[in-house]
DNA sequence: GCATAAATTCCGAAAAATGGAATGTATTTT
DNA sequence: AAAATACATTCCATTTTTCGGAATTTATGC
C-alpha cells in the first residue's frame, strides 16, 4: 500500500491505530510507523482531540474513539463502493431467490450494512442499519467464531443468552460448542433461533492484514423454512462463497 | 460536531466526502467547507493520491474510493473497547436501573469517560468529560483511598475541602478515617456529599501491572435517595462489582 | 461560437510541522 | 528504599509545507 503524503501522514496513523490487534503505546506507534516521538505525539494529541481515537482509561495506550465509527458508517453507506456492493447482493437475490444482506459486529450485536430483498410476498423486512443480537444470528454467531478468541473472550464473557425463540441458544457452554464447529465448517446457520419460522445461512467475508486476514463482515441469506428448509438452504452455499468472495476483492485490490 | 484542525483539516474532507449525498464537485465542497478552491483542489489532489478518493468518470465530481472502504471495515472490525465497556455501563444500568458512569482521577478531580443515563424522568443528568472534586464523590474517594500512599499523601497536603452539602466532608482527619474504611470494604459511598438528594455506590477497577495491581478507573452508580437509601444501595454491589471485573477484562487484552 | 463558470497552475508570503535535546514521570531492577 | 531504566511530554530554532489571490486554462451552456 502506498504510503500517505503531506497533509494525509496522519491519517495513515488512524489506518495503523485500526489495524492494530491491541492499543498500542505511543512508543509502539511511533516505531512502528518510523516518526520520531515528539511527531507521534502531537499527531496522536490532533485524533485525540478530534475524537477519532481515545487513550484507554489508564491513559497509556490509544485506541479507535466513536467518531471513527461514525465516519466508517459513513463511509460504507455512501457510493460508489458501496453501489458495487449492493450489486452483488442483488446477483445473489437473483440466483437464491431469498433476502440477502451484508452486516458488521458492533460490540454484541450486527448491524446491517445493506439489504436486498427477495421479490416474494413473504419475506422478512429488515431494513438497512437495523440492529439483532449477535448470538442468535447467523452472521453474528459468524462474527463471534472467527474473531480472536482474547476479544471473544471479551464479548462472551459479558454476554446474556436471552430466548427469542424456541430453538435460541442460551447455554454459553452450547454457544461455544457451536462456534467451534462453525469455525470448522466457515458458514453458520441460523436455526429459527432469533424468530420462529426463519432461517439463515451466513459466510465470511475477509479483509487481508498483512499475512493474516480477519472477518471484518458477512455476508447472509434469510428465508422462512417454509421455502428453504436445513439441509436445502446449504445448497446456495456456493452462490454465497462465490459473493463473498467479489466482496472481499472490494477490500483486498 | 468539532472541526478539525491543522494536520487534519483533509480529513474533514474525507468526512464530508463521504456524507455527500451525490458526488461532489470541486466547487461545492469549497463552498460547504469555505475554502478556497486552491486550497480543495491541493486537497483532493491528496485523496485521490491516496486511493481514499477518486474521480467520477466525467472527471468532475469526486467520490469514495476502495482504501476508504478498506479503511471503514478495518475500523469497525476493530470495535473499539471503549464501545465494548459501553455496553457493560448499559447492561448495569439495565439491571439496576439508575445511571451509571466510568470516571478516572485527573489531579484532584473526578473526570467522567463514560456515562449512561436512567431511564427515570427524575434523575442527575451529568455529562461526558465533566468534572467532580475527589473528597465529596464516591469515585473520587475510592481513588484517593487506593492510591499509593505517598501519591495520596501529596494531593491531601494540599487539598482544600469546601463544604458542598449538609453531609459534605470538610475535615481532613475524618477524610482520612473515610479512606481507611474505604480501602478495608473494596467500595465507596457518596452519602449526598456533593449534591443534596444525592447517593453514590462506587466500586474499583484495576489493572494488573506485573504482581502488582493499580486502581486506574472506577465504576459508579448514581440515584435519587428517595428512590434508593443508604442500606438499599449495598444490594447493588454484586452487580457492580461484576461488570468492573467485565471492564477490568477491557484493559488487559 | 461566444459568454460564462469552473478547474487548474503559479508563486511569494505566511504559517505550521518537524525532531533533537531536555525535562518530567512512571516502572522496574538492584 | 534507591537507583536505573524506559517512556511520555515539552521546548524551540529550523525547515518545510501550506496558503490563497491572481492569472491561466479548460469545460459548459446558451
Amino acid at each position: 500500500m502506498n504510503e500517505l503524503f503531506g497533509v494525509l501522514k496522519p491519517l495513515g496513523l488512524l489506518e495503523a491505530v485500526a489495524g492494530a490487534q491491541h492499543p498500542a503505546t505511543l512508543a509502539e506507534l511511533s516505531a512502528s510507523m518510523n516518526v520520531p516521538k515528539p511527531t507521534m505525539h502531537r499527531w496522536l494529541g490532533s485524533l485525540e482531540n478530534a475524537g477519532l481515537v481515545q487513550r484507554t482509561p489508564d491513559g497509556r495506550r490509544y485506541e479507535l474513539a466513536s467518531r471513527a465509527s461514525k465516519l466508517a458508517f459513513s463511509i460504507l453507506s455512501n457510493k460508489p463502493a458501496g453501489a458495487i456492493r449492493h450489486e452483488i447482493l442483488l446477483r445473489v437475490v437473483q440466483e437464491v431467490g431469498e433476502s440477502c444482506n451484508l452486516t458488521v459486529l458492533e460490540g454484541t450485536q450486527v448491524t446491517y450494512l445493506d439489504r436486498v430483498e427477495s421479490k416474494w410476498p413473504l419475506r422478512i423486512t429488515f431494513q438497512q442499519g437495523s440492529k439483532v443480537p449477535a448470538y442468535c444470528s447467523a452472521s453474528g454467531k459468524l462474527f463471534l467464531a472467527l474473531l480472536p478468541p482474547a476479544k471473544r473472550d471479551l464479548i462472551l464473557r459479558d454476554l446474556k443468552l436471552e430466548r427469542q425463540t424456541e430453538n435460541t441458544i442460551t447455554e454459553k457452554s452450547e454457544l461455544i460448542r457451536e462456534l467451534k464447529q462453525i469455525r470448522q465448517d466457515g458458514y453458520a446457520l441460523d436455526r429459527e433461533e432469533f424468530l420462529a419460522g426463519l432461517i439463515c445461512l451466513a459466510v465470511p467475508i475477509f479483509q487481508k492484514k498483512g499475512r493474516l486476514r480477519s472477518c471484518v463482515a458477512a455476508l447472509a441469506i434469510q428465508a422462512p423454512v417454509t421455502r428453504l428448509s436445513h439441509p436445502e438452504i446449504l445448497t446456495k452455499l456456493p452462490v454465497l462463497q462465490d459473493a463473498a468472495e467479489a466482496l472481499a476483492a472490494t477490500l483486498n485490490d
